[in-house]
DNA sequence: AATGAATTCAACCGCCGCACA
DNA sequence: CTGTGCGGCGGTTGAATTCAT
């Protein structure tokens, strides 16, 4: 219950990021901000974690909010590769795209990527090289969506619900 | 038009590494 | 060496939105 009280609070209003862009400006070294400065005029409503958080994910006039073209899906899957699940890193080899943005775009399209699930002793998950468009379901395919939401429904007994909860990820699909 | 399911993506959380005292 | 604070990062959640029936 509280931690739902929490999330609703959590979303920024437009006063809000009016109120972080200006104190920004008023910076002597807006590139380097003093972020406990910034705090202050918040009044204890946002820490300065939050704050940071909004101005490199959304606010910093570096972030061009997209969707991706060909040729960025193109140094995604190459980056992905060889950095795996390292999104910063993937994310500094496109212009003006954060680390958040490639993440959401990866997970959201791995949701919708159909894998096999092979039915040998070790139970493992096995993924396809490439998303398929259209994809409908058959015998042996299940989106990862349904697996992830299967995955919590047969752990949700757990002894500990809060660790349980926190180590749900797609990750553990792919073998990392 | 209503409503339930699916998807999107912004925000939160905890961990880690670094700098500094 | 140890403790503390800060910033960066990746994983997860859930509200908002879109889609399907």
């Amino acid at each position: 219950m509280v931690l739902i009280e929490k999330r609703k609070k959590g979303r920024w209003t437009a006063e809000e990021d009016k109120l972080l862009m200006q104190s920004i400006e008023e910076e002597p070294d807006s590139e380097n901000p003093n972020w406990a400065n910034i705090e202050r005029k918040f009044a204890g409503k946002r820490s300065t974690k939050q704050i940071r958080e909004r101005w490199s994910s959304h606010l910093a006039p570096s972030i061009e909010k997209r969707q991706f073209n060909e040729d960025e899906r193109k140094i995604i899957d190459e980056e992905f590769k060889k950095n795996k699940f390292k999104w910063a890193k993937i994310a500094s080899k496109l212009e003006n795209a954060t680390p958040l943005m490639v993440k959401n775009f990866w997970n959201n399209r791995l949701k919708k990527r159909p894998i096999i699930v092979r039915h040998s002793a070790d139970s493992s998950f096995v993924e396809p090289s490439t998303p398929v468009q259209g994809f409908s379901s058959g015998p042996g395919l299940v989106t990862l969506a349904r697996v992830a939401s299967m995955a919590c429904s047969t752990t949700s007994s757990g002894a500990n619900p809060k660790k349980r909860s926190k180590r749900m990820s797609f990750s553990f699909l792919l073998n990392k």
